[in-house]
DNA sequence: TTAATATATGAATGACTGTTCATGTATAAT
DNA sequence: ATTATACATGAACAGTCATTCATATATTAA
């Protein structure tokens, strides 16, 4: 049993890549590091969860003002902080019936402005 | 009609926060910026989007080696691609019948960077 | 010319996701 | 004590999305 043979069939016939093959595939972005990344990058893919990350890089802020300041429902910030809070992006600290959120994470600083300069450049 | 008057209801009763609501609204994302920013962490946001990308990062790749390389179905890759060419962040150049793709933008791998140095540090 | 290959794409399907609504809990105010 | 407030959360619903399947086009091979 070569290595060819145990290969997955790609394009029929050998064109300059196709001796590549294996090393490409230890290169590739293994899945589940992958599905990592992916999860990451995904919490960023919503407007709502961007602009609550927008203010909580200003300063702690409590649910209900950041309701109020994106015109959103208390339910749905608060919905929107437990996903940030599952991954680590943000933290939050109770003082009497009101809980302050802050930004926890610093790396999402960096991506926010990465993206920034992108879409500058169209 | 005063400045408190016209905004809309926050927490009950004043605490620090209050008086500066205006000012945070101001320093908010705005909307439209926000959804192009999500629209953008959005497409990053699928593991084998990212695979995809990592592999276009090494090299020029046509679309059945990338389905090779990924075990993905040619249908599904071709689907993805065209995603990212939507977005701009991967160009095409056809030789014969196969399609060759690579990636366009840089600040690609730098936000690919800055997440994995976030999940290295957990 | 005919058959096979590489890619693209619309429709359908199943999975996922963000919001609303209803409800529950804890704290503060009266 | 009773009421109101701030927040959390499960269920339901609507919208989105990635894949598959069927099909079409273009290029190469036979």
């Amino acid at each position: 049993m070569s290595a060819i043979e145990t290969r997955i069939p790609l394009c029929q016939s050998n064109h300059s890549v196709d001796n590549e093959i294996n090393d490409l595939r230890k290169k590739a972005l293994d899945i589940s590091t992958a599905q990592r990344m992916a999860e990451f990058f995904r919490l960023l893919g919503d407007s709502n969860r961007l602009r609550i990350l927008s203010l909580l890089a200003q300063q702690e802020l409590c649910v209900c003002d950041l309701a109020g300041i994106l015109e959103m429902s208390e339910s749905a910030v608060s919905h929107q902080l437990r996903t940030l809070r599952s991954l680590r992006l943000v933290s939050y600290q109770k003082q009497g019936r009101r809980v302050y959120y802050k930004l926890l994470d610093h790396h999402v600083l960096d991506l926010y402005r990465s993206v920034a300069e992108h879409l500058a450049e169209e």
